[in-house]
DNA sequence: TTGTACGCGTTATCAA
DNA sequence: TTGATAACGCGTACAA
């Protein structure tokens, strides 16, 4: 059995009150000798609050829940750990929830988590959503989203990434080089961040009067096969001097694509990623990519969702971040120009 | 206020203990009507059970803790994912702890996670260690320790990767090859896995007949800039025809460097890398590596640990993991063979 | 078939 | 300066 207040108030000949108040530090009506001796007891016994019973007062738990799809995607990773940093620093502890992209388990866990009494809920969405099922749930604590990506009711923090702008600048930089055949290969997605980033590539083409042609877009997974395949099998569109990704890891499988078929990165032929993951740093040349500033995301994530909680404001709030371009040594002025 | 089994109770005029029977499925000897009537208030008020009260009462929380250096250090990534998985398929919660390899936040994590009464933890150590620090901490509850990597006393569960055979078999495939000059560039580490890996490095040369050179051996940082620049550096020994790494992401640096240098891979130069992560797996061509099964042993870590803790059996259990040589395209047959 | 009553470890109020 | 006591929400003998 764990020692308990209850026993170092025996073993000391004073009453729980009394230790609960030193175990606190609201001593300061508390005798000098008395605090000695019961801190020296707690020492001795080695003494351990115990957070549940203190939760069951206090109504709170200190504790979040992170819900992800998958930890092993280096964007939910980045993202997680900004998120437990921000929650260390402000004294949380963090449960972490892998959905698999599955709807059914990320609401499992959110219920759970309700279970559990967290204080509040981070929840990076699945890409496969169900309206339905969503409404149907009642979150009935703080929970923080990214981006517009879910349906539940009711949010109390969402911070939303600027897909649009982080897109359209990086279609820009390209443009700015000299590139007026630039390809889009994109991953699949329901979430709106995917419109919103085609509607960026296309309102740079246009800005810069190239016209936006359809079939300089590919849909494929969001890996380094999935690019990698695309292109062996269809190549690129003629006259193509660089192509923006998805994210990294289909900015990597282009790279891997061209140096296979001689093609040189950047003089033949740029490439942009997305996310400023680690993989597009790792290569040589690295990627030139647009960071979503994933770190500082979780961590904002965290930190407001913790600053509704504990103000007990009853208010929405939205954070917007902006993308960030990051030139790296994929991109470079296209051959003969 | 949330709903509690009061509320349900004086709703449907049954007792507290009525529901609760009803809640906890142990209603042989609850009329149906009653039942009936105590499900449907259940769900019209939309009751959740409080998992702290009710671990209160039976004095276990279906909690873990994690505790790791660097979720975003793949290594790290793979086997959190995979103790994720088990802890959910088990019905647990995982706390997820990162320590930046500083021995006060592990031990600072481990004394919280023990006031948050947590059913045990499983600790993946810190490349920096203290004996002092570690040996004054009392960790009252089971843990599991993956290798022999820390010195706190009485841990349930011990799962230890063969490091040396591993080692041994990546030179040994090398060796079979018909390398006869074959480098190692290791990370720096304090932990026992670097002498059992060079170890099995110096073991299968001898096996062969070739004689372990000292210079032949090199240490830099475990990841791509280290070896990148270390060879950048210092280049290859005169002969040298391959590589083995400490890591994948090491070997991904003698890689970057090779293409640089026109050192074709693995034609001129043969790669191991170690830990089969995402990163052995991207490059082209793909990099044979030295797998340590980071899923099953994240999954095996957890799952030992919860067959402790819920048989309550006083024994020390020590799991052996075999690592795996997987043969992909960074290796062959030396030049001029 | 259902209810009573106590305890889990803590905090907070009020009295002594 | 200290202590008694009532919650917090739930589980479980045991009684009715």
């Amino acid at each position: 059995m764990a020692v308990t207040m209850k026993h170092i108030a025996e073993l000391c000949h004073v009453s729980i009150a009394t230790v609960s108040k030193i175990v606190n530090g609201k001593d300061d009506d508390i005798g000098e000798e008395t605090k000695r001796r019961v801190l020296k007891a707690i020492k001795e016994q080695g003494y351990r609050m115990n957070s549940l019973a203190q939760s069951m007062k206090t109504k709170n738990t200190k504790t979040l829940g992170l819900i992800i799809p998958d930890i092993k995607n280096a964007y939910y990773t980045d993202i997680s750990r900004g998120a437990e940093d921000m929650a260390q620093k402000k004294g949380y502890s963090l449960f972490l929830c892998n959905t698999d992209d599955k709807i059914e388990k990320e609401i499992s866990q959110i219920t759970k988590l309700m279970k559990q009494q967290v204080d509040g809920i981070i929840i990076i969405a699945s890409l496969e959503r169900n309206m339905k099922l969503e409404e149907h749930l009642n979150i009935t604590i703080p929970f923080a989203v990214l981006n517009k990506s879910t349906n539940y009711k009711d949010y109390s923090v969402k911070v939303e990434v600027n897909n649009y702008m982080g897109m359209y600048e990086g279609v820009k930089h390209l443009l700015d080089l000299g590139h007026r055949s630039i390809m889009y290969i994109k991953g699949e997605t329901t979430l709106n961040f995917g419109e919103e980033r085609l509607s960026g590539y296309r309102d740079a083409l246009e800005a810069y009067g190239v016209p936006f042609r359809e079939d300089y877009v590919a849909t494929t997974t969001f890996n380094v096969e999935g690019a990698y395949h695309y292109l062996k099998d269809h190549g690129l569109k003629e006259g193509t001097t660089a192509v923006v990704c998805g994210n990294d890891l289909m900015a990597f499988g282009v790279m891997n694509w061209a140096k296979e078929n001689g093609i040189d990165v950047p003089h033949d032929l740029s490439i942009i990623g997305f996310d400023d993951t680690i993989f597009s740093t790792i290569s040589s040349p690295k990627i030139t990519t647009i960071t979503q500033h994933c770190n500082e995301v979780g961590a904002i994530l965290v930190e407001e969702l913790i600053k509704k909680i504990e103000s007990g404001r009853d208010i929405k709030m939205t954070v917007s971040v902006d993308t960030d371009l990051i030139v790296r040594g994929s991109t470079s002025t296209p051959q003969g120009i």
